[in-house]
DNA sequence: TGGGTTACCCACCAAAAGGTAAGTATGGCG
DNA sequence: CGCCATACTTACCTTTTGGTGGGTAACCCA
């Protein structure tokens, strides 16, 4: 379990591994459209549009979004499913690792908003 | 509970809100130190010192130490406690927000290894 | 023939992040 | 006096990331 996770031991290989190991997960979600781009995803059941992105992503472009959804697929996130039809369509879905992201965010998501709050708290 | 939490909602509300807050947690672990950065701090009972922040971390320069240090300071994760001798001397340690970091970096950590395995197994 | 649609690519630029190498301040010590 | 150690700061440069504005291919339809 990760919660079993003995993060006080001192030994500096098992710390190195662990930076090492988020530090590569980090790199995945680095972007700045990522996330939205995945919690865009995990809200819907169906894969969405090239184009459906697009507009659920305020004030992305296109060759950003582009950029974004290649890396997302070359790291095993989401899938890009062409229809060879005219005018193209193409859709994009989370992978098995994609959707296993799920506990990783929702627990950064408790973080963040926890966080924000004892923020809140101290400038007040 | 963070695992409860229904990430197949369709209210895109909801979705913008966890996109933001995930997006604000994200972007307090980015910069290329900050994750090793921490990790050592949890490896360790102590506060560290900067020297040994800087020898503990491999390959990172005094500036972009502090800098991130700063950061980290900044964002409420780290405190920075300076002891009035000669030569100087600073300790860092995490706060109780950096030491809440800990069961979202285990979930993250998890993730990353599983998602490693994975990734080498379909390229073998 | 020429416009419309969709999912791209490319050349180019601006801003941010990362990195190097040189300082600086302080006081103890020989 | 001059050197040491520690924790920085500063000026400067390179690399990476983000963004704009134009293509382009494909086929349909009028």
């Amino acid at each position: 379990m990760a919660q079993d996770r003995e993060w006080r031991c001192g030994d500096p290989q098992q710390q190195r591994k662990w930076a090492d190991a988020t530090t590569d997960a980090l790199r995945v979600l680095e972007g700045k459209w990522k996330i939205v781009i995945i919690c865009q995803l995990f809200g819907t059941k169906e894969a969405l549009r090239f184009s459906e992105l697009e507009r659920r992503c305020e004030g992305v472009n296109q060759k950003m979004l582009i950029q974004q959804l290649k890396e997302l697929e070359k790291d095993g996130i989401v899938t890009r499913t062409v229809y060879p039809q005219v005018p193209p369509k193409v859709e994009y879905a989370l992978t098995e690792m994609g959707k296993a992201l799920g506990p990783s965010m929702a627990e950064l998501i408790d973080w963040a908003i926890t966080r924000k709050e004892r923020m809140a708290d101290k400038v007040t």
